[in-house]
This record gives structure tokens, C-alpha cells and sequence, in this order.
RNA sequence: GCGCCCGUAGCUCAAUCGGAUAGAGCAUCAGAUUUCUAAUCUGAGGGUUCGGGGUUCGAGUCCCUGCGGGCGCGCCA
């Protein structure tokens, strides 16, 4: 409501402006720092001032007073240098707030363009940890944001099932620990296998780190293998991965994360969408192949400073690497392998194809089917070479929007897929593809002593620690949730010994999965987090919890109001009633609860405009807060006035609604009782 | 060496396109419960926004510079 109240006002003083002094300027509104400078403010005037060469208070003045009725807006007011403040209409604004309120979220029209959010993609050699839950927990929040805004948006989870990652336990298994193809498809039905490949990998990697040359030949003989889809090593690699990739997706469907599509690497090769962008590439001169010099034999992408697409590269076709100057041989050192010397592909490459796709400016698709393992009982779809199932929903459908869900430490690699899409002449699809980065999650020495972990001198004199799945360093992702729900059954069988097992367990899972998502969502992007369980296992302040309890406590008083009182006791107020209540010199308090409960969508665009789910977070915990600030000092259900109480309700009612809103877009959701 | 990011209260973090008196949580101290659940609330202390210049009516935010820290620059991803 306070968005829509806004750009109500910021349109009417535009056009005004336009009309009065013929100037076109942008409004900037912002939040007075008190309520009784009023709800929306603008120092518009301090900009038109140098325009206009005129006091800007005066400018102020004369707009205060030539502005017509802006509905919703009670009245404007000049204050400070310069400012318009603007003060709401409370009775109207309670009134179209109560009807925004109770509305549904808007759908998607058919004819709306496509966003896809790719999130998770775990390399599927290992188990999931802290660090991944990251991005899948701002993945999946970033798309219920959107969706709540009417987007229609796809979630997809690139599944790296040709790297050198699962090579390097595809290895672990057959040459470490000697076993035979029947002896992994067993292994990888058993519970925990993740946990097992957590620590081969850990195993592997030392093992190469003993002999490098062997580990370069049995990595490489491996790596091609699983590329061509041939022999021993790629049929292990994709029971492997596939076993692995069925893990993941049942930790993540622990926090509520689920996806559209897994889309899969091993059909980018299969199904030559490699291919076809190779030679894209090469028709365009984008990529060259190096005849000398360190990179000899690759295909590599110039990188130069400033790299720009230019009428060079769309004269350098085929032979242009043969007529190669020294000078230029010399430039190469930055360039960014595409195809190795030995003909595979790197990941950046078969990214420059996947993004293609995505836009639909490769002219492939993919085969699809049902992903067999999908946890509890939902329907997930993979890339299959194969024929599709008939009833596939059609994912080649070109994006309009990306967001690529990919840690900072990658932005370089990003940028050069991106400058791939550029040299294609796809400025578009570059501009469109974001990528969506986000700050690791280290752990705090004080954590890394708590796994045993033996740090180095320079990393005890840090404020935190780097995981590293290589090392088998980290924090996996259902050891947290196991412990966060150990910490809050504890807590949830002590206060309420009267509930079900199952009641019991439930609540302590929502409860465990508010606190995570929630320690992982109130910190920007950019931020890097400390990981530090005292932290995460908090319960209090700032946390999912807080916001869940302010939502348990309405419900109480919900319940016991409908035990209590009367039909007519419970009746809604007329907006004059709302209205009085809410301008009343005691009511501020109950006026900044409205307020709040009515700028969800307020938090909603800002953080859709900043790409930072942390806005949301801020917001729920902001009117958790602001409600609980108001129990404390209205007792609701023993309130004398009939008409307050049911007022204050309905208020209740309202802010439930808000916040129950505001923390599911958070995947978090709202017990009945803790 | 080159490129990117960061430096805000004791600690961890906010602060919309450059806007009014820089805000939260934690920690510390002092209080609040015969009450709709204390996983809560009230209050207190705590700041040269790393230093120095500049632009501007206005700078935590933009520019320059110095200092300190992180990350990236692999025929890994």
C-alpha cells in the first residue's frame, strides 16, 4: 500500500512540477526520519531551486499550495530548507491497506516475459554445505520475491556431471579404492553417500597432491572419458552424480528449496548444444585457436582490458590465427581458454552454450523427463538426451532475464561468458544475464577449532576461515539443520509438553528452518558471513524465530478471542472509527503499526530494484518488532471500548497477515504455537 | 604487477538515486511477568562513519589521494 500511495504522489507532483515550471525532474522520496514529519517526504526542491534559480523553500511553498488533491494524502507541508512533506490520510490508508491485505498475490498474464533464476548448482561430487545453502536460500527467496510480484519465473540447477570434480571421485572410486561399477551403483543407495564422497574427495585430493604429473594424466584420461559418455569411468561418474544430485535436492527440500528444472551438463555435450556454440564462435571470430606460445592448440577467448566487440573481430574468420603477428602472440597472456589443448571444453565455454539457451538464441532444446528421485512426492524435470516424456513443459522458451546465483569470487569468469554473448552480438542477452553474486560464507577460527580443524598461524590471526570441500573443510548443510532442530525440539518439548510428537517435531523444524534462512537473508549480498553456530542457533534479536513468535503471539490472542468473545465483539470498524483511532495524539503508536504492516509492498519493490532479498528481511523483522513493541502496551481482548477492541483486532489481523506474507517470501513459515 | 570489493558503536551488521538528529541486533548495566506465551518489552552507556583533500545547498554514500583488509587474474570450477 505504501508503494502504491507513493508513486501515486510522486506521479501527481511530477506532472505538476512539468505543468507549473515546465521542467522534467525526478522525484526522490524518501521516509522522514519521524512520523511527525509525515509519511513520504521530498527534497525535489532543492534540485528545482538550481534550476529554477529560487529559494527552494519558496519553490516548496508555492507547490504545497498549487498541488490539487492527491488522493490519499491528507495534506503537504513545508519544513526544513526545503522538504515537502506529505501526511497520509490514516482512516483511507487503513482502508485500502485492510482490501490489499486480504487480496491474493497477483498471477502471472501468460504473455509475460520469462525470468529464470538459476540457483544451488552443486558440483554433484560431495555434500552440501553452508556455503551452498547460501546460494540456494538466496536463490529460492529471490524468486518468491519476484513471484510475488506477479513475475513468471523459472528455477533452474545446473548440474556439473562432466567436471573435473566428479572426475576426481570418479577416480577415488575405481583407482583409490579399487571397486567395481555393481560395488558403486550399491554404495550409492545408501544413506548418507554424499557424506562418504565428502570425505573421497578430501582423500583424492591429497592423493593427487602426492604425485601431480599422475594426477594431471588420470584426471585428464578421466575427465574425457565422462565427456565422451564412454567406459567404465562415465558410467560410474553418472551414477555419482546422479546419486549425489538426489542428496542435495532432499537437504534442500529440508529449507523448502525446489526447482523447475536441473539442467544437466552432460546434455550440453550429448546434445552438441556445445557444438553448435563452438562453432558460433568460431564463425564469428570471437574465439581463435593458438598456434604458439603456452596456450598452443586451445581456442581462447582475447581478453583485453576494455574488450569491446569490434569491426576487427567480425573481419577475423577462419585463418586469422594462422596470420597472427608476434606482437599479438605476446597479448595472449590474459586471453581465456575455450577449448583445451586436448579438445575438451571448460566450464566457461559450455557455460557461453547454456546461456545461449537460456535466451533461445542457440535454436536447440533440450529432451525432458521426470527426475526419478524427487523428494517427497514432487515433480522436478532434468535435460535428458533422450525423448521427452509428452507431457513436458517447454523450457527452451526464451528468457527475457537471468539471474545467475554465482559467488563473488567468480564475477571474472562471469564477465567473460558475458563478453561471449557480446562478441556472438548478443548485447542484449550480455546486458540481461546478471549475475546474481553474493559473498562467501567463511567460519569463524572460534567454529573451525569446534570441527577440529588445526589452523594455520595466518589463519588464526584472521577474523574467519575459508571452508573448502576440497579439504573436506566445512559445515554441511544437514549437520546445521540436524543441529538446529536438536536445539529447537529441546526448547519447543519444554514449553509445550502437551503437544504431539508430530506436532512437536514439526514446530521445531519450522522453526529451525526460519532460523537459518533467516541468519542467511539479514545480511546484503556483499556481506561475507562469519559463520559461528552460537550465532546461528540464536533464538533471539534479530532472527527468523523473532518473527515467527510475533506471529504465534497473534494467534494466541486469535484463539483466545474466538473463545472469548461475541460474534458482535469481534465485528469490523468503519474507516472513521480507524481513522479517529489512528489520529488520535495516543494512537502514533498504533499509526506506526498500521504503517508498517501496510509497506510490504514497499519492501517488495526495493529489493526487487536493489536485487537484495535482505530488504524483506529487514521488513519482517521491522514489523515483528513494531507489533511486539504494541502487545506490550495494549492489552487487546480486556480492552473496555467494544469499538477499540475490535479495532485493535482487526489490526491484529492485518499485521498477521502482513507478516505471515513477508516471511514466507523469506521460505519461512509461521507455527501456530512455539 | 593488474582488476574488483570492503573499512560505520566493544562485536556482527543497516542506512533507497547524494537528503533532515547515522540506525538495529548481540554483549554490558538497570528495570518490567497474579496479564493475549518473557524465544518478549522498557531504559542507559557506547560514533572524528580509517586518515587527508575536493565536488555540492547538502557526503557514510560521488571524485582524488594515503593507510589497512579481502578476493580474483589456472589447459580447476
Amino acid at each position: 500500500m505504501y508503494q502504491t500511495l507513493t508513486n501515486r504522489l510522486r506521479e501527481a507532483l511530477a506532472a505538476h512540477i512539468r505543468e507549473k515550471y515546465g521542467v522534467n525532474v525526478e522525484i526522490v522520496l524518501e521516509r522522514p526520519p519521524k512520523l511527525e514529519m509525515g509519511e513520504a517526504a521530498s527534497p525535489v526542491c532543492f534540485e528545482l531551486a538550481k534550476r529554477l534559480k529560487k529559494a527552494p523553500r519558496q519553490i516548496a511553498q508555492e507547490i504545497a499550495a498549487s498541488l490539487g488533491k492527491v488522493e490519499g494524502v491528507a495534506r503537504l507541508e513545508v519544513a526544513g530548507g526545503g522538504y515537502l512533506n506529505a501526511y497520509f490520510d490514516r482512516g483511507a490508508f487503513w482502508d485500502s491497506a485492510q482490501k490489499e491485505g486480504s487480496g491474493e498475490r497477483q498471477s502471472p498474464s501468460s504473455n509475460q516475459q520469462k525470468i529464470i533464476v538459476e540457483h544451488t548448482s552443486i558440483n554433484p561430487n560431495k555434500a552440501a554445505h553452508i556455503g551452498h545453502v547460501r546460494n540456494a536460500v538466496l536463490g529460492d527467496t529471490m524468486v518468491r520475491i519476484l513471484r510475488h510480484a506477479g513475475k513468471r519465473v523459472q528455477i533452474q540447477n545446473y548440474i556439473d556431471n562432466t567436471g573435473v570434480q566428479v572426475a576426481d571421485v570418479v577416480i577415488g572410486l575405481l583407482r583409490m579404492e579399487q571397486r567395481t561399477i555393481s560395488n558403486v551403483k550399491m554404495l550409492a543407495k545408501e544413506p548418507k553417500f554424499d557424506y562418504y564422497c565428502w570425505d573421497l574427495y578430501a582423500k583424492a585430493t591429497s592423493f593427487f597432491a602426492e604425485n601431480p604429473e599422475r594426477a594431471a594424466k588420470l584426471r585428464a584420461e578421466t575427465l574425457k572419458a565422462i565427456e565422451d559418455g564412454r567406459g567404465e569411468a562415465a558410467e560410474v561418474a553418472q551414477v555419482l552424480a546422479d546419486a549425489i544430485v538426489t542428496c542435495h535436492l532432499q537437504t534442500m527440500a529440508r529449507l523448502d528449496i525446489h526447482y523447475d528444472l536441473l539442467a544437466r551438463e552432460s546434455e550440453i555435450l550429448h546434445l552438441k548444444f556445445w557444438d553448435t556454440a563452438f562453432e558460433m564462435l568460431k564463425q564469428s571470430g570471437a574465439i581463435h585457436l593458438a598456434t604458439s606460445g603456452k596456450m598452443k592448440g586451445c581456442w581462447v577467448l582475447p581478453w583485453e582490458e576494455k574488450a569491446t566487440i569490434n569491426t576487427e573481430a567480425s573481419e577475423s574468420t577462419k585463418g586469422t590465427e594462422k596470420k597472427k603477428t608476434p606482437a599479438e602472440e605476446d597479448e595472449n597472456e590474459q586471453d581465456k581458454i575455450i577449448v583445451r589443448s586436448n579438445g575438451t571444453v571448460t566450464y566457461v565455454g559450455k557455460d557461453i552454450a547454456y546461456q545461449l539457451w537460456k535466451f533461445g538464441l542457440l535454436g536447440k532444446d533440450f529432451c525432458y523427463r521426470r527426475w526419478p528421485n524427487a523428494p517427497n512426492g514432487q515433480t522436478v524435470w532434468a535435460t535428458t538426451s533422450r525423448r521427452s516424456e509428452p507431457d513436458a513443459p517447454h523450457f527452451g522458451d526464451p528468457a527475457a532475464t537471468v539471474y545467475n546465483v554465482i559467488d563473488a569470487r567468480q564475477a571474472y569468469l562471469q564477465d567473460v561468458v558475458a563478453e561471449g554473448l557480446r562478441r556472438l552480438g548478443h548485447e542484449e542477452a550480455a546486458k540481461n544475464s546478471i549475475h546474481f553474486a553474493y559473498e562467501i560464507v567463511a567460519l569463524t577460527p572460534r567454529c573451525a577449532a569446534e570441527l577440529n580443524y588445526e589452523l594455520s598461524p595466518e589463519e588464526a590471526k584472521k577474523p574467519y576461515v575459508e571452508v573448502s570441500g576440497r579439504k573436506g573443510f566445512g559445515v554441511k548443510a544437514d549437520d546445521l539443520i540436524d543441529k538446529l532442530e536438536a536445539a529447537t525440539s529441546s526448547e519447543v518439548q519444554q514449553r509445550h509438553p502437551e503437544m504431539s510428537e508430530k506436532e512437536q517435531k514439526r514446530t521445531a523444524h519450522a522453526i529451525a528452518v526460519g532460523a537459518l534462512r533467516f541468519f542467511l537473508l539479514k545480511f546484503t549480498r556483499n556481506s561475507i558471513i562469519a559463520f559461528d553456530f552460537k550465532d546461528a542457533l540464536s533464538f533471539e534479536g534479530e532472527t527468523g524465530p523473532y518473527c515467527q513468535y510475533a506471529v504465534v503471539r497473534i494467534r494466541g490472542i486469535r484463539r483466545r478471542g474466538a473463545e472469548t468473545l461475541t460474534q458482535t465483539a469481534t465485528s469490523k470498524v468503519n474507516s472513521d472509527a480507524a481513522g479517529r483511532f489512528l489520529s488520535a495524539a495516543e494512537g502514533a503508536d498504533l499509526w506506526e503499526l498500521v504503517l508498517s504492516a501496510g509497506s510490504l509492498d514497499y519492501a517488495v519493490d526495493a529489493s526487487i530494484a536493489t536485487q537484495e532479498p535482505s530488504f524483506v528481511a529487514k521488513y519482517a523483522f521491522q514489523l515483528a518488532q513494531a507489533f511486539n513493541n504494541f502487545y506490550h502496551r495494549h492489552h487487546i481482548l480486556s480492552e473496555a471500548d467494544a469499538e477499540k477492541r475490535a479495532f485493535l483486532l482487526q489490526l491484529t489481523e492485518f499485521v498477521e497477515a502482513q507478516l505471515v506474507r513477508a516471511v514466507s517470501l523469506l521460505g519461512i513459515e509461521a507455527p501456530e504455537k512455539m
